[in-house]
DNA sequence: ACCACCTCCTTAACGCTGTTAAGTGCCTGG
DNA sequence: CCAGGCACTTAACAGCGTTAAGGAGGTGGT
């Protein structure tokens, strides 16, 4: 018989636990008595480990962070065009990696100051490379609003990549637009090939950000 | 005694209740209960409405726009940047004017093709004035991305203007950031005035669309 | 050795939720 | 005058987040 003892558990297992079941059950799935049985547990045992659920979104989301970042190769010496890319391609692949990733994210504040050493080095190279602080943090506000924004959309279409919701049908849409030629062709610049036209949005953020704050660099 | 006849409900009078009462109790508190109460009537009247919550919701979000469009005054004869400029501003601010706008805006899917016109209409303008249909798409998706993130994280700081969330304040966020000195003084750049950043962001996302489409015009 | 205490979990229960099934009164058309 | 559909009510269900109370197991103090 399995009298094996489990070893108690922490907020961190119960953060992966509850990520990788999001990916299954989405976040409306989510519940804490499901969460719990996939821990061997009884759903307040939670309520030790943390003081509600959202706390514990809360944690999930810190932890889809940790994992951007460590997944991310950051180096100090990228140009602010490229630090820009990559934080933005990184979130974005974050994000991506879990059903309603987006929903969790941006409903949910960080335990702690993880994401601050990160904000540090950014805003650094950005004043480094001649822009003001100002500047710097709205062009990093800018681009993020904005990649939160797309995937946000983005799954609403495509709740994982490569898996389609229903009701959007680029063919049956236009179908119902006939009398609306221009939106109907706009389909497909809206609801397929969804990096390629990330990448010429955050292109445009870019082209803007460079054009408005010209930095010289030092 | 009131024997006064109530004229039966519809969708638009359900769902301008339900945003009433958004703007009191906000997304979490908006039960069926709580809106069939409003009205005066039980929860399960709304379902011969209403296929389910989400139906009702997006109903909500439809007339959002619905509202939006009737306070926005928009011109034919509108420049490019003046239509992008009047299109996302009128935006942010029916999303503004609801309690947790943005989520309940950006979970929702338009019930029909209500907003099938406007779109017509600034393709049409886009595409006279020298954008291909792929750029004029790209042009507004992004704004309309970028808006739709700012707003979502505005909200989640002060979901009504004026109106400030907990564990939100400036000093004391900086207080715990005296080793960040660059992340600290970020905070007044990223959780105060919201209405002058967002048309800084805004401002960035049309120059570079200026600066990348250089539409010459007709 | 014993008792006190802390940690981590269970059992039981509360009020609430979205949703379904069945039934009821009223109005309209035939 | 009756059939039938519309618009609603009543009753109920399973599941939700959350709280209260209690209990098992280990640690430290005297």
């Amino acid at each position: 018989m399995s009298t094996e003892k489990r070893p108690p558990l922490d907020r961190a297992r119960v953060a992966d636990t509850a990520l990788k079941l999001l990916n299954e059950v989405g976040l409306d799935g989510l519940s804490l008595r499901a969460i719990a049985r996939e821990l061997d547990v009884k759903a307040p045992a939670l309520y030790w480990h943390f003081k509600d659920k959202q706390a514990l979104l809360d944690e999930m989301a810190t932890e889809m962070y940790r994992r951007m970042v460590a997944g991310t190769a950051l180096d100090p010496s990228d140009t602010w065009r490229e630090r820009l890319l990559k934080a933005n391609r990184g979130l974005r692949a974050a994000l991506l990696g879990y059903r309603d990733g987006a929903k969790v994210y941006s409903g949910s504040r960080f335990t702690g100051l993880v994401h601050v050493e990160q904000m540090e080095e950014t805003l650094r190279l950005f004043t480094a490379a001649g822009f003001t602080l100002a500047q710097a943090v709205r062009a990093q506000s800018t681009t993020y609003y904005y990649t939160l924004g797309f995937v946000t959309e983005e799954q609403g279409v495509e709740p994982l990549p490569g898996e389609r919701r229903d009701g959007f049908d680029v063919a049956e849409r236009a179908r119902l637009m006939t009398d609306f030629p221009l939106s109907a062709a706009a389909g497909a610049e809206i609801f397929q090939d969804f990096d390629q036209h990330y990448e010429e949005g955050l292109a445009l953020v870019l082209a803007g950000i460079e054009q408005q704050y010209r930095p010289t660099g030092p």
